[in-house]
DNA sequence: TATTAATTTATAATTATTATAACTATGGAA
DNA sequence: TTCCATAGTTATAATAATTATAAATTAATA
């Protein structure tokens, strides 16, 4: 509680009620959670959360890199907090969105070709190991 | 046009005139156009033509493997005609979307952490080439 | 030709996101 | 304390991409 303020002052965000629980559901989840998804765990614990909210926070958190925005999803966007930049798995299958941490050449890339660089974002898409392994256990059966 | 045929017959897709025509607009935009302007462009040929129909095309195509599809930008789907796989650089100032020809280490692995890979899409977001030379000029004017 | 299937179109519905304005809490000046 | 400015929140409406549905058209087939 008394960390996540911290962590929303040292970003120079004023640290109100919504803002705290929040980023205490986005600290609790390892998945990759859409506004719904924060809204619906909000609700729990602030039932006249407005959803409104919930966008204008993370667009805030967003813009003073609290956390990243995917777009790996084609619906809608998924917010990942998770310090140090990864790549992302779209399973087909299960619909999860794991993290992958295979190192990229051009991650401290600042320039390609002329361009320069401020964000990466690797996406694969396929199917997790889990799902594998669920269907291998079902061939079997 | 002849050759457009082929195209899609090689790809079990039945060549009908708004199919045709969505492949020639495809072919002849380096851009990574989003249904919209797709629509637009094929309104000049066929005035009577169904925003339906250039969804349900693409998304044909896309099952086809003849289009790739890209979320690089939130707000929508950006389609993709070139042969071989590439990553992409979204120009936070002019918009555009550009081709990077840079070879990703996984462009043939098949599997990752155990995860099963299918596709790999790689997004980048800075300032293109054009934006900062253009950039420059205004600083010395 | 008659019938069937494939494709296209018009239209409505859905859903994520943004815009707008009203409301509320907070922290200082008077 | 009271007044006021501001930031933050909420309710509500608007926007825009996409999908769903069913009718209309075209092509294929018997
Ligand atoms: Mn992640
Ligand atoms: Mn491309
Ligand atoms: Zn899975
Ligand atoms: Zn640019």
């Amino acid at each position: 509680m008394e960390d996540l303020i911290k962590i929303l002052q040292s970003k120079n965000i004023h640290p109100s009620h919504q803002r705290i629980k929040i980023l205490e559901i986005l600290e609790n989840n390892e998945d990759h959670m859409n506004v719904n998804m924060i809204y619906e765990e909000l609700l729990k614990e602030i039932p006249t959360i407005s959803k409104t909210t919930v966008y204008n926070t993370l667009s805030t958190f967003a813009e003073k890199g609290l956390v990243h925005c995917l777009t790996i999803t084609p619906e809608e966007m998924r917010y990942d907090y998770r310090a140090k930049p990864h790549h992302h798995l779209l399973c087909t299958q299960c619909g999860r969105i794991i993290d992958v941490d295979v190192q990229c050449p051009y991650a401290d890339v600042m320039e390609i070709d002329g361009h320069r660089i401020e964000e990466i974002q690797g996406y694969f898409k396929g199917t997790c190991r889990e799902c594998l392994s669920h269907d291998k256990a079902q061939i079997i059966k």
